[in-house]
DNA sequence: TAGTCTATATATAAGTG
DNA sequence: TCACTTATATATAGACT
């Protein structure tokens, strides 16, 4: 590392300084504690979403972001997970592991619980445009993974 | 690293190939989907904790196994979440970074939907052992047999 | 507020007990 | 099923677009 002619390296200067550790406590920042969020949640999203294709398992998710923003994922749907639970977990073996794609508009209302929070759902979408609304998991199966089949 | 003797290290044999990569697509072998579910919903679950005291964010997850086990992660807890849809995702304020053990019997019954989503967990309870009354950092985990009651 | 890029922190697949 | 180990696959903090 030495008698480097490409100014650029002189001193072996490195572009960032990657990747660093943070500690597990409320971010005081505002604009970090934004992209955190943001980045996070993608991460964790995707998360649910490999575990819920590797293993066949249902999964939803509920968030509200610090900016009082509901983010949600549901596979295959949140309306489906609850109904599910209302049913008694599936009852029997095969539920769980038929992956359904989620084309239903939600409104068959399995239940009251069910419907009001679809009603909720619904308004907080309106008012603080959810970005869940049009994510992958609206699409079907083939376009979220890195590979099918 | 001259140990030729050992038949094993004739190449400078690795302990282990480390962590390989895989597809996302259903495991089919069903011990390895097991280990796998069981593995991820931990780390899933701390990504959820972690989400949620870095950025102050409620969160609730539910997920059923491929063995129809039903857990749930939630911070302060399930109910409370579904609560501040149902109100429109008011507060927000520092509730976050306390964590509320949930040693609530959960009778409280903000609404219709909360109540029939607690009946429900009650039942499935019962007959599989759920682990959402406790947080997953306060006990060994849910145990297959280890568990208390 | 969401992508991109880099370097590094973490998560985790396999194997073992 | 849980705990550890090891090597590697991924996730992501910080800076920038």
């Amino acid at each position: 590392m030495e008698n480097i002619n490409n100014k650029e390296l002189t001193i072996c200067k490195k572009k960032t300084m990657g990747r660093r550790k943070i500690e597990i406590k409320k971010i005081e920042k505002k604009s970090s504690l934004q992209v955190t969020f943001s980045k996070r949640r993608t991460g964790l999203f995707r998360k649910a979403s490999e575990i819920s294709v590797l293993c066949g398992a249902e999964i939803a998710i509920l968030v509200q972001s610090p900016a009082n923003k509901i983010y949600s994922y549901g596979h295959p749907s949140v309306e489906t997970l609850l109904h599910r639970y209302q049913t008694g977990g599936g009852g029997g073996g095969g539920a769980a592991l038929n992956i359904i794609p989620y084309m239903e508009d939600g409104r068959d209302k399995y239940d009251e619980a069910v419907r009001k929070l679809e009603i909720v759902k619904r308004s907080v979408k309106q008012e603080s445009s959810i970005s869940s609304t049009r994510f992958w998991w609206d699409e079907p199966m083939e376009g979220h993974g890195t590979l099918r089949t």
